[in-house]
DNA sequence: GCAGCCAATTGGAATGATTCCGGATAGCAA
DNA sequence: TTGCTATCCGGAATCATTCCAATTGGCTGC
């Protein structure tokens, strides 16, 4: 099962790891993006945060989704210029961003592709981070075109 | 020779195909972006413009930018959150950002890789634009350590 | 040539996501 | 306890971009 949600002490081991601590504030913003898994804006996160603790602030939000990406436990993504999303899928994956709805789609990549791409790159660049998001719309095939839910 | 800059004639026609009038505002803000083939953000473009059309107001550089994105005489390229970038060249290509000095590279890609790619999505999402970004640092080759250029 | 029409331009105000700031808090160490 | 910092917090500031209302300019038809 991969890239399930750290418990407590993981999350603190990990914060840890990069000298940070673990807080009551980053661990409710690190759970609510595990728990519901598509890539919400920081204001959609706050408005999720405030219900299990009512009392965060926009900013603490902020800090802690930038530290939570800074220690690797999600992931920004940045979709033209609409404002940061906010993905806990730690897998190696490209967005597809449904320009009709609005909704973000993970697509995985099979690593026999990540590996074709990065021989793209001339001599002398080296790339710590590959971003792949395809826009266009999503026609639903008919199985599925029951109630149709975004992510 | 691919990807050339268009004569009033043609810059005027397409323009009239999407049914938009070719303009000086517009033209020149054209030829500055295809004289440098680089990156500039809307900003620079306003600076580069001024010097042949010191009356043209950023207001206007920004409608022409969007104005020549949306019938395909230029690209946008949004990296991060950093201000919008205007790409000149029309071929599929990919862009290095180098973390370090912020240049940005133009990397081509081959149409075998673009078709490998188009096959991951799941059946029933059609991408019109599929964005690829690398992030990382330049290590140039020793045969170029000489006077560093950024684009 | 002139009036009318609509697209395009313009300066300035507004927007809005994000960052910054300075002061409270709170966890840990001595 | 008493500090020492890291963190949190509300509110102000930032700044790329968009919006707006007023002017301008190019055509079309007369
Ligand atoms: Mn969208
Ligand atoms: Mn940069
Ligand atoms: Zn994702
Ligand atoms: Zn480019």
């Amino acid at each position: 099962m991969p890239n399930s949600t750290l418990e407590h002490e993981a999350f603190a081991r990990k914060l840890a790891g990069s000298g940070l601590r673990s807080t009551p504030q980053r661990e409710v913003v690190y759970n609510v993006l595990m728990q519901k898994r598509d890539h919400p804006t920081a204001e959609e996160v706050f408005t999720r945060v405030r219900e299990r603790r009512p009392g965060i602030s926009l900013a603490t939000v902020y800090n802690c989704l930038e530290t939570l990406a800074q220690c690797g436990l999600v992931r920004q993504v940045n979709l033209e210029r609409e404002p940061t999303r906010y993905c806990p899928n730690l897998l190696p994956h490209a967005h597809f961003h449904d320009e009709e709805t609005g909704a973000i789609l993970d697509v995985d990549l099979p690593a026999s592709l990540l590996d074709k791409l990065k021989v793209v790159l001339p001599r002398g660049y080296e790339a710590s981070v590959i971003e792949i998001a395809f826009r266009g719309r999503a026609r639903p095939p008919l199985s599925a075109r029951r109630t149709v839910q975004s992510a």
